[in-house]
DNA sequence: CATTTCTTATACAATATAGAACAAATGGAC
DNA sequence: GTCCATTTGTTCTATATTGTATAAGAAATG
């Protein structure tokens, strides 16, 4: 039973987390990029979830980064975006933009 | 464990399909409707669990239309948006828009 | 070694998917 | 007219994938 046409809705917000975030990112940023940007509440636990999906997809990559010396601030794992996850972003969107075209005429009041 | 925040990316493509079909929907057009556009090709199993599911949500409401006088041609169950789909609809847009916004520095090539 | 920051593990709910079974309509064969 | 094969359309069943929260674990440092 294949899947994977398109991204869940959850992975694309985090892919375009990633690509904002620019290399910098770890799960606890990503999370605090998305609620600031969108208000969402996302619990960290389904981040780092999501996370390790779109890696194993090999949409994203992860590294290890330098502890920041502060309290607690051990070693992060950083995510990058990967190309194929770049396309995956684009074939999302795309669909969208497919299916929304011309739609104004139809949409009526709300 | 509530959800409920954002649509599904197929609940979205058959909502925007719906939107688009105004009320002379039903399973096995928008599944055309789909693949004609996003060159999706989505089992007609996906599509009515789907319209199911919306429906039980309060997003689209179901109803039964007139069999047409030609071979095979059964009464249809008409599916139509509501307005709380429609305002599903917009906060997907909106989400993925506050996520995307003045993301073209961060994109770089692919 | 208690506290802070961060990650992993666990468990379950919601969505996505395919394929087969089922249902209703009708054009012909007879 | 009445079967019935064919067509159009829907529902059922079963499983994979995604989304979610909470709790447990691990590393850093004051």
């Amino acid at each position: 039973m294949k899947r994977g046409q398109l991204l869940g809705s959850l992975e694309q917000i985090i892919l375009l987390a990633l690509v904002r975030l620019d290399g910098t990112a770890h799960g606890m940023i990503v999370r605090r990029e998305i609620e600031e940007r969108t208000g969402r509440n996302i619990s960290i636990g389904a981040v780092y979830a999501t996370l390790e999906r779109l890696e194993k997809k090999g949409y994203i990559r992860s590294f290890t980064g330098e502890p920041t010396p502060q309290r607690g601030g051990r070693a992060k794992r950083l995510f990058r975006i990967e190309g194929a996850g770049k396309r995956a972003l684009q074939i999302s969107e795309q669909t969208i933009l497919s299916m929304t075209a011309g739609l104004k005429d139809h949409w009526g009041t709300i």
